[in-house]
DNA sequence: AAATCCGACAACCGCATCGGA
DNA sequence: TTCCGATGCGGTTGTCGGATT
């Protein structure tokens, strides 16, 4: 546009203009080079962020402000996380995007050091994706029942054997947990509803965080004795509103875990009848048993709880509250609502988890494959 | 080994919003 | 109140490198 615009200003005299017209006429695009972001960063260090279209006159450098900024904010800032996304960040992008949509920019503030870029590449390349393969929406009910009751797990059990990996092999352990504040605890079960159903759009989930948490979405160890969980000491099961209903499809993934299923965003059990979906998904091994019961009987995301997670992976609600079931272990789960979800890992009983992994691997290539490295 | 495909991601573009004159 | 420049945001495109044929 600056070129083109640029071009249309052969007329202008004064010499403002014809320097305006010069910048214009040698602006770059394109990747940035080594110079032009050393160019960027001094002046930043000089003279701090903000104030592109100055900037980008004042630098040396021959792009537009919009160029310096987006290149600054995407790449050169010092705190941009680098590397694959987390299963803790995946997980938080799926849970805030089905709060929020599009949101970008907003779902990037609840990810430190993630851009929206980043994160809205993320979601094209690999969760739009396969949405394409089940030819459904990416925002359809369907498809969300699937991110919920597939992905979710997954992501959950890839972040107990992170967990486990690191208790096994002696590596860096998680980080500490960030202080909790009594607002979250007397803000669980507050509300009922589901995991992915409608929402609030507005409320920001993160609104009761402490100050200074550092994220919202953070690994915490969690004492694994049910009769000292203060977790689960201020949230009893029977106090708790409606757990959302999970059908049950009987079938497991490569690692041994399941069963996983779908279920329709008010729990009432979904008929998942597109053979054709369940295929392109790699699911087509899945026994659906005989074609007029493909609603399943519901279960509930307790049940779901206790014979998938190992006792490793918890989901605690802080905040905003929601549905809260507790696992075996002392442990709570919840779902829904503007809450703040805090995934708590521990390494206890993480020998089981990998008990169950490794046998599962044996059992070879008559169970599906999710493709490799995650979604 | 070459051609093609595809995923990942950096960068650009157009529009919306905000704030100051 | 209106105008206009600066900034932010989301959609889209371009490019590169690895995988596949």
């Amino acid at each position: 546009m600056s070129q083109r615009k640029g071009a249309a200003m052969a007329a202008v005299t004064s010499s403002k203009h014809h320097e305006d017209q010069e910048m214009m006429m040698e602006l770059r695009r394109g990747p940035w080079m080594l110079e032009e972001d050393n160019l960027l960063m001094n002046y930043i260090a000089c003279h701090g962020e903000g104030r592109w279209n100055l900037l980008a006159r004042c630098s040396g450098l021959k792009r537009t402000g919009k160029s310096c900024r987006l290149r600054w904010l995407n790449y050169l800032k010092p705190d941009i996380k680098r590397g694959n996304l987390t299963p803790e960040e995946q997980l938080l992008i799926l849970e805030l995007h089905s709060k929020w949509g599009n949101r970008w920019s907003r779902i990037a503030q609840h990810l430190p050091g993630r851009t929206d870029n980043e994160i809205k590449n993320y979601w094209r390349t690999r969760v739009q994706k396969q949405a394409r393969q089940l030819r459904v929406d990416a925002n359809s009910a369907v498809f969300r029942d699937a991110v919920r009751c597939y992905w979710m797990p997954r992501l959950l059990e890839k972040m107990a054997a992170t967990s486990s990996a690191h208790h096994h092999h002696g590596d860096l352990p998680p980080p500490p947990p960030p202080p909790l504040h009594p607002s979250h605890v007397a803000g669980m079960a507050s509300s009922s509803s589901p995991i992915y159903g409608s929402h609030d759009h507005e409320q920001d989930p993160t609104s009761n965080a402490p100050a200074g948490s550092g994220g919202y979405y953070q690994r915490y160890p969690v004492d694994p004795s049910p009769s000292t969980s203060t977790t689960s000491g201020s949230t009893s099961a029977a106090a708790l509103p409606p757990v959302p209903c999970f059908s049950e499809l009987s079938w497991v993934d490569q690692y041994g875990y399941g069963p996983y299923g779908y279920t329709d965003l008010d729990g009432a059990g979904v008929s998942f009848d597109d053979s054709a979906a369940l295929e392109s998904l790699g699911l087509d091994g899945l026994d659906l048993g005989p074609a007029d019961s493909n609603v399943y009987s519901d279960t509930t995301l307790l049940d779901y709880l206790n014979s998938t997670c190992a006792g490793g992976t918890m989901m605690t609600m802080m905040g905003g509250g929601g549905s809260v079931v507790h696992n075996s272990c002392g442990g709570a789960m919840g779902g829904g609502g503007d809450a703040d979800y805090r995934p708590c890992l521990s390494s206890w009983r993480t020998d089981e988890l990998v008990v169950q992994a490794s046998s599962a691997r044996k059992l070879g290539d008559h169970q599906h494959q999710w493709g490799g490295g995650g979604i």
